[in-house]
DNA sequence: GTGGTCTAGACCACT
DNA sequence: GTGGTCTAGACCACG
């Protein structure tokens, strides 16, 4: 399964929030194991170099451990994890209304679009 | 005024932003005359090529219209504004319901969220 | 000026760890500009890419910043650099209290064998 | 008991020096068996090849003995221990001076640090 | 087999 | 010219 990626994010990142967010939707649990790096980076269709990218990032977030010679596996922490979940949800939502306003809607607003959305689309 | 950017988004890019912003929002109206680049160049903190380089961008999207000699106006095809403004914005939703759900959340529980960002905080 | 490298800590690593040494000791001060990667890498004699993830990391560590496409910068966040400068001194001296305690020394031991390199050595 | 280890460091290493700490400290004494290979692995949480190689490096440093079909023991050479225990010593109190000095603290300030964690914490 | 480091060289976007 | 990304391939230490 090659993938296919946005060009205007780096790979990398978007391998990170991806997997970021298979943790966070539970698709990926508390202590299951990552695949390699080799296997995963076949797998994408990226170089193993880029994975190990994205390998560090995540265990920078402090959402995988690495055991050595083991593998990479996600965090036990389920404190840690909740806590992504989060901040993550919230600097979307920030964000979201930050451009929101910047274009002159207010937060009524934004909550129509999204319940037209809903229904209808 | 030197600004302050994002760093994982161009510079010029946020410029160009910021004045859609202003634009949409209506700071800025129909036939409005902006700063000269240089002028803004400077007002921004930012290199003269920069400022060119948004200017351009701007008469792209069709939202500016250059008078030789005179500087550059905002469009007075108030058509083109509202078309702006209305995919600008569903835009926005789009990507900002594309990325709630890849984290599990449901169009109910974004509407939910937004609905406590606006009775607390 | 090729540099010499210990061989059980990773090179980006020493490079990371000097560049901190020398902002804290304040011969390179806040504002101050870093030699570009490549610049530096010559001068170092390691890799263009070896020198980027110092630079990366020391961005992540808050005490550079990056300006697109005219270098980096020692942060002018000073009170950032203080705190940095605290926490690796604390750090230092705190595994030295813990690694001379596991082998039997006490504090006051270890006083007094710096007080003997400080006179004689 | 599985144990927690540093991620920097090699797991043998770590072991190693928390060995050695116990026999510099005393709390294994020269003559005492160490437990066998396998379960000292075991109870370390650890493979048997690392801990194996954990024996191997003590057997090298001249700090326990193999006999065999017996088991291993800590050494009775005193001297040897002695030794150990200086040169680990002054390693120790020289990487750190090392270490402090390049942060710009002059070895006054080092001796201060430590009175003032002594009385103080 | 695992993660990790390093090199070498290409290419890109931004200023 | 600046930082940044990506590839390709070698090599290492660890378990």
């Amino acid at each position: 399964m090659t993938m296919d990626f946005m060009k205007d994010k780096p790979i990398y990142q978007q391998l990170v929030d991806l997997i970021c967010g298979d943790i966070i939707r539970g698709s990926l649990k508390p202590g299951d194991r990552l695949p390699s790096v080799r296997e995963y980076a076949v797998e994408a269709g990226v170089n193993a170099n880029t994975m190990q990218r994205v390998y560090k990032e995540l265990e920078q977030m402090d959402i995988t451990e690495t055991k050595r010679g083991q593998g990479t596996f996600v965090t036990e922490n389920r404190e840690r994890l909740a806590e992504l979940r989060e901040e993550t949800m919230l600097g979307l939502v920030e964000s979201f209304i930050h451009n929101m306003e910047s274009l002159g809607f207010t937060q009524r607003e934004m909550i129509e679009v999204l319940q037209s959305k809903e229904r209808g689309e």
